[in-house]
DNA sequence: GAATTTTAGTGATCCTGATCACATTTTTTA
DNA sequence: TAAAAAATGTGATCAGGATCACTAAAATTC
């Protein structure tokens, strides 16, 4: 078992810190567990705490009044999220939902702000990661403006091997936890249209789907679909 | 006539710095004029560069193949942009483009880099800023998933009136430069359905267009439209 | 492991906004 | 200021994807 400032040194953006700086970390931060589909935000939330994963899965979403719900991106271990509203100030900007049992580590505003003020490479660090995300955000947009249905389905099954995909003889293979319902809303589509295009690829050769198991057999052909 | 180092002063992530600092930074800022519809740079060009604009307008644009532009914001006096390339050292995500003469200041990567890790304040500034933007591109996103054509013209002319508006007896007036297409650019909507919009909101007694000048006269009612 | 609930697939239909086509107005250029 | 070019408005048509309705499959609960 890792001990605590072992595991913080595995965040990127605090690889950069000496052993004392990582236990007075290590001290102003918060163990805290979520249970699958727990809400750890809601949108419009105040807040001012940032929050990194141990362990577990996060997905980030908007939700409209209708209960239409668009979910920007996922996080799971290593990664940290909810720097928008430590930074600034202002509400919670989307929700952040457990999709499974999540052990987080939660650091609030004061702390952060002394830390970064201490450690310009931190804060170096936290520009870059907000800058990557940033460019992330705009190449979400471009999909939402300018691909179909199948651009938007063939973008975030690649984005998701990317993340999680494991190659094996045949093609890349992955195994989800979200739902089919979640990927549509990670595309931007309905439920219906996104099952649809995966049965369009699947006769295609691209694919093969087999429950929550989603292999890709011609990454080439799926790439074709999200060339802007 | 500002000086150089009194202007410098206006741009709000540089005002916490010493007459100093400002005088170091304005020897390594290089000014450079753009004229009307000049690129200043395109999506996919790599760059290391942060503009600061001191006067004129300038868009920043996703263009795909078929040349359907998507403005995803525009800066004016005071603004910067760019800084995504100089932090993470990536190509360029959109496209920058004058819309009127601009006068801007060009500051690079290393320098900026020195810069911030002698000033902490500026670090942080900017990653407010940054925070700030990203928050700002999560509410795009929000627009371009859960808005229909008439929330998304009111979404992009309120936002306008927020920067540029000013009031009037009879409402919040604005004196646009960019054309209808651009507008309907920022809208994510074709320029068809733009003008249909736009002439339904006057029909509605919400709007008054004379050209390039728009009038808010029931700000409330465009409000309802975009409600989440 | 049977029953219930939730998730997923699929055909039929509908609707919003894109596109096309063209007239009109505005702007630019000579 | 006339002519050319570009931007804008508007009617007609089209199409992609949402929605609805239902069946089938999978997961959960007891």
């Amino acid at each position: 078992m890792l001990t605590k400032i072992q595991s913080l040194k595995n965040i990127p953006i605090f690889s950069s810190l000496s052993e004392k700086h990582l236990e007075e970390l290590s001290e102003i931060m918060l163990e805290k567990t979520y249970r699958k589909n727990q809400v750890i935000f809601d949108q419009g939330d105040p807040g001012n705490s940032l929050i990194i994963i141990k362990s577990g899965l996060v997905k980030i979403s908007l939700v409209d009044s209708n209960n239409h719900e668009f979910i920007i991106k996922t996080f799971s271990m290593n990664d940290f999220f909810g720097e928008m509203s430590l930074l600034d100030c202002g509400p919670r900007s989307a929700t952040a939902t457990a999709v499974e049992d999540t052990l987080a580590l939660i650091i609030f505003r004061d702390n952060f702000i002394g830390l970064i003020q201490k450690n310009p490479s931190v804060a170096l660090g936290m520009l870059t990661e907000l800058s990557n995300r940033l460019r992330t955000t705009t190449e979400n947009i471009s999909n939402l403006t300018f691909f179909d249905a199948y651009g938007k389905v063939a973008r975030c099954l690649l984005d998701l091997a990317d993340k999680i995909g494991k190659k094996e003889e045949t093609g890349l293979a992955m195994q989800l936890t979200l739902s089919r319902q979640e990927l549509a809303n990670m595309s931007g589509l309905s439920r219906e249209t996104f099952a649809r295009i995966l049965k369009e690829f699947q006769i295609r050769g691209c694919l093969k789907v087999q429950g929550k198991k989603i292999l890709i057999l011609d990454e080439k052909i799926m790439r074709r679909e999200i060339v802007i």
